[in-house]
DNA sequence: GCTTGACCTTTGTGTAACCCATAGGTTCTA
DNA sequence: TAGAACCTATGGGTTACACAAAGGTCAAGC
C-alpha cells in the first residue's frame, strides 16, 4: 500500500508516515517503476506499535532503538522497562511545574481583579506584572 | 554595561541576553568604537519584567508585544489579561494530558511486573507495549 | 611590544515531532 | 485527454534558548 492508505488505516497523516519513513521506523520498499514508496502489513503493525509507544511516552528516538533492537532478534523489554522507569519521574516533575505555573497564574489573575490598568511611566511597564515577585522563596 | 555584565545581574546566561536582543525585547546601543552592546539600567529593570512574564507563563513573542505596547505609552495591561486568561485552560489541559499519562506509563509498569521479557517473533514486536491499547475508550 | 586569557561579535546548527509549501512527476477517472 | 488526486524530495517553520566556530577587542603581566 502507499503512503496515505498506510495512514488511513494507521489513524495518522500521510506526513507522519513520511516523517516515521524518514526517521528509519518504518523501512518500506520502492515501487520499482514510478519509486513511490511500499508499505507491508507488517508496516502497517509496525505502525500500531509505533502509536501505542508513543502513547505510552516514548521518543520516537526510543521507539527506534526498540524497534532495532527487535528487528535484530533481541528482546527489547529491557529497555523498554528502563526507558519508562526512567521517564515517569521526569513527567511527575513536569507535572508539578505545570502545577505551579497554573497556580502562578491563577493567584495573578485573581488579585488583578483589583487592579486598576495603569499606563506606563518612565519605571513603570505594566504594574500587574511587576506586583508579581520575580524570585519565590527557596524554603 | 556589556552582555555578560547584564546577564550576570539578571540572573540568566549572556546568550540568554543575546536572545532577547534578538527578539527585540531588549535594545542596546553600541559602543560607537568597538560594537560591543551596551545595556542600560532600563534594560536591566526590562530584563526583571521579562523574568517575572516568563514565570507567568508569557512567550517570548508575547512579552515582545507587551514591551511594545508599553513603549508606544499604551497600557499592556488589557493585553496582560486577556493572554494569561487564554493561556490558562490551556495549561490546565496540557497537565490534564500529562496525568494521564503519567497514570498509563504507571499502570504499563505495575502490569509489566506480571509479564515476562519476550523475544521478538514474526508477529510481536514486545508484547509488553503490545499489551497496552492503542486506543483508548471514548465516552 | 607582545602574549595570554577573557571577553565581544556574527553566523549557523541543534533540540521534538511533526506540519506546510513548493515544484514536479504519476495515476485515476469522467 | 484533461483535471483531480496522488506521489516524490526539499526546505522552512514551530519554542527558547544552548553551543560552537571564526575572528575582533581589551586588560594585564612580562
Amino acid at each position: 500500500m502507499k503512503v496515505s492508505e498506510l495512514a488511513k488505516r494507521g489513524g495518522v497523516t500521510p506526513e507522519t508516515v513520511r516523517h516515521y519513513t524518514r526517521e528509519q521506523l518504518l523501512a518500506p520498499s520502492r515501487h520499482p517503476e514510478n519509486g513511490y514508496q511500499l508499505y507491508s502489513a507488517t508496516d502497517l503493525e509496525r505502525l500500531h506499535f509505533i502509536q501505542r509507544a508513543r502513547k505510552l511516552g516514548f521518543s520516537v528516538a526510543e521507539i527506534r532503538d526498540i524497534l532495532a533492537h527487535a528487528d535484530q532478534g533481541d528482546s527489547p523489554c529491557p529497555l523498554v522497562r528502563d526507558l519508562l522507569a526512567n521517564r515517569l519521574p521526569q513527567i511527575r516533575a513536569q507535572i508539578q511545574e505545570l502545577e505551579a505555573l497554573a497556580q502562578r497564574m491563577e493567584q495573578a489573575l485573581e488579585s488583578w481583579q483589583h487592579m486598576p490598568d495603569g499606563t506606563p511611566d518612565g519605571h513603570s511597564l505594566c504594574r500587574l506584572i511587576e506586583s508579581f515577585p520575580e524570585k519565590q522563596e527557596t524554603p
